[in-house]
Order: structure tokens, then sequence, then C-alpha cells
DNA sequence: CCGTTAACCTGAGAGC
DNA sequence: TGCTCTCAGGTTAACG
């Protein structure tokens, strides 16, 4: 479900809500993830301090008693619901779509003194592992490529990662080991900003050509979190804690609308790539 | 080493 | 209404 933008707009909600907050009880209703729970996931965040939370690629990271820490990924499907109060309180964290609490999936409850953040996830893609100090944490964290938003993603980069391979544009931009938190939404939006075919080869790209990725990549990822991130499907009950950035979508979604670029009238073309949607322009994306 | 593909799981929407 | 089919913000084991 969420890329970059997304988590680290959770990040952002979560440091305002759950920052310096002590988890009185931890429920789980079901531990069958995408990897099975642990089974000290309990007694590991149990009466303690949340001290800190971070991103890394598509992770959440939450530190525990300024010493330990809890990964979290969504999958396709995960969110995290922050409820108020007692009965049929509202959910207002992050790019989610709708203020009502979902009615299923909802394996994970972290119970803090006023109020729970819930983990729904109806796929099960996602998963939750326990790190028990910072060097196993980060020996994990490194095998994940460079974040977008960093100085360090430039065109030397690039140069040194993207010119030696044999292998599409597109798939580059989704391989995590190379690349941090970008998925299908923005690796397709990121080449139309670049007006880059999705199927060129990175190796067959000149500097020219890699500039405009790694600049694009840092424009529409920037632009993603100024919106909330992208709250796509199912948007009947929208409101201000969704996020907006599925309005600025270029091709995304848009097969045979009209190419947004000035003067293209081209049709976007949905094509399949390793068996995810691609979206592009042929006339506008060389 | 490299790149590609199928599989994991549930639900929404389209077409009939 | 209901059935069947396809598709979905991701990852990775297994294969060539």
């Amino acid at each position: 479900m969420p890329e970059l933008p997304e988590v680290e707009i959770v990040k952002q909600s979560l440091e305002k809500t759950v920052k310096n907050k002590r988890i009185i009880d931890v429920k789980v209703k079901n531990r069958n993830l995408r990897f099975k729970l642990n089974n000290k996931f309990e007694k590991f965040l149990k009466n303690n301090l949340i001290t800190n939370i971070s991103r890394k690629a598509k992770y959440l990271v939450l530190e525990v008693n300024n010493s330990k820490y809890a990964l979290i990924h969504f999958g396709m499907s995960g969110t995290l619901h922050l409820v108020k109060g007692k009965s049929k309180s509202k959910t207002n964290l992050s790019f989610y779509h709708s203020q009502e609490l979902p009615k299923k999936h909802n394996h994970i409850e972290l119970m803090f003194e006023n109020f729970k953040i819930i983990y729904n996830d109806p796929r099960r893609f996602g998963y939750i592992k326990i790190f028990y100090n910072k060097k196993i944490l980060n020996r994990f964290l490194d095998s994940y490529g460079e974040e977008p938003l960093d100085s360090n993603f430039n065109l030397i980069f690039f140069k040194k990662n993207i010119l030696k391979r044999d292998k599409n544009i597109k798939n580059i931009l989704l391989d995590q080991k190379i690349i941090s938190g970008i998925g299908n939404i923005y690796a397709n939006e990121i080449l139309f900003n670049a007006k880059i075919n999705p199927k060129n080869k990175g190796k067959n790209l000149n500097s020219k050509q890699l500039n405009n990725i790694y600049k694009s990549s840092k424009i529409i990822l920037a632009k993603a979190i100024k919106f909330g991130g992208s709250s796509i499907r199912d948007f009947k009950n929208t409101n201000g804690s969704s996020g907006n950035f599925q309005n600025e979508f270029k091709v995304y979604n848009k097969s045979n609308e009209i190419c947004p670029t000035k003067h293209c009238n081209n049709k976007i073309k949905k094509i399949t790539i390793s068996n995810r949607s691609t979206f592009y322009c042929q006339k506008c994306q060389k």
C-alpha cells in the first residue's frame, strides 16, 4: 500500500500522537501477517515508552525505551488508525480514505492512556518485526538502497548504480535494494515527469536523462509528501485526514486519457511491466 | 552474479 | 442479486 510519501506522513502523524507516550497494553487478534508476529511482541511493548519514530524506505520504525525497535511494513493494504475515547471513535491517521475505523482486519491494538493505535491489514502482506538493539536494526536497514530525498541521491549515484544495469528503468526505480521507497504509483509519475520511457534500459540512458530522473524523483516525492500522500480507491468519505496527491497524478491509472502535456493530445497508454501496471505517454516519454 | 515470474491474501468493481 | 473474472500502493523464493 503506502510508498515513501505515505509512510512519511504516518511517521509525522505518530510524532504528534504517540511520541513519548506509554503503551499500557497490547492486544493481538491475528498473528498471521506476512510473517508470523513474534511471540514476545506484546511483552516487548507493554508498559514501555515510544521514544522516537523514524522511516527508512517503506519501513516505519518505532523506538521503544530509547533502546529497542519495532519495524512496521504496510505491505499493500496496511493502515494505522488512531481511536480516541470509548465507542465508535473516528480514525484520523494519515492517508487513509475514510474516517470510520474498518470493521474487519484490525489485527493489532496498542493501548495508550487516552487512545489506541490499531493496525489494520486486509491482505496481510504487511508485518511487524522487532529488534533488540540499534546495531541489528541498522544491519537490516542498511541492506536497502539510497533514500531519494537524501543529498547522496544524485547524478554520481545514478551513474554508478543505473548505468550498468541491463534492466528497464522502471524496475530499477522499484528495486528497493538500489533505491528506497519508490513504488508503482511514484515510479510512473517520476518517469512521466522526467520524460523517460519506462521500458528504457538503465545502461542506455545518457547523463541528461539520468539527471532528469533523479531530479524528478525528488520533485515528485517531495510534492507527494507536501500533499499528504496519496489516498487511492474508495474515497467516499474523504476528509482532511486523507492525502490529496491522487488529484495530482498525471499518468497513474489514466489510460486512454489525454496526456497532460500542453499541445500533446496523445492518449496515455497502459502496459504491463513485470506484472505491474505501467502508464506513460508514448509521445512525451522517450 | 543477474533479471524475471509466480505466489502470498482479501475485497472492490466490471460484465453478464 | 449473484456469479465470475480481473485488478490492487509490495516483496521475494525459485528459476533460467
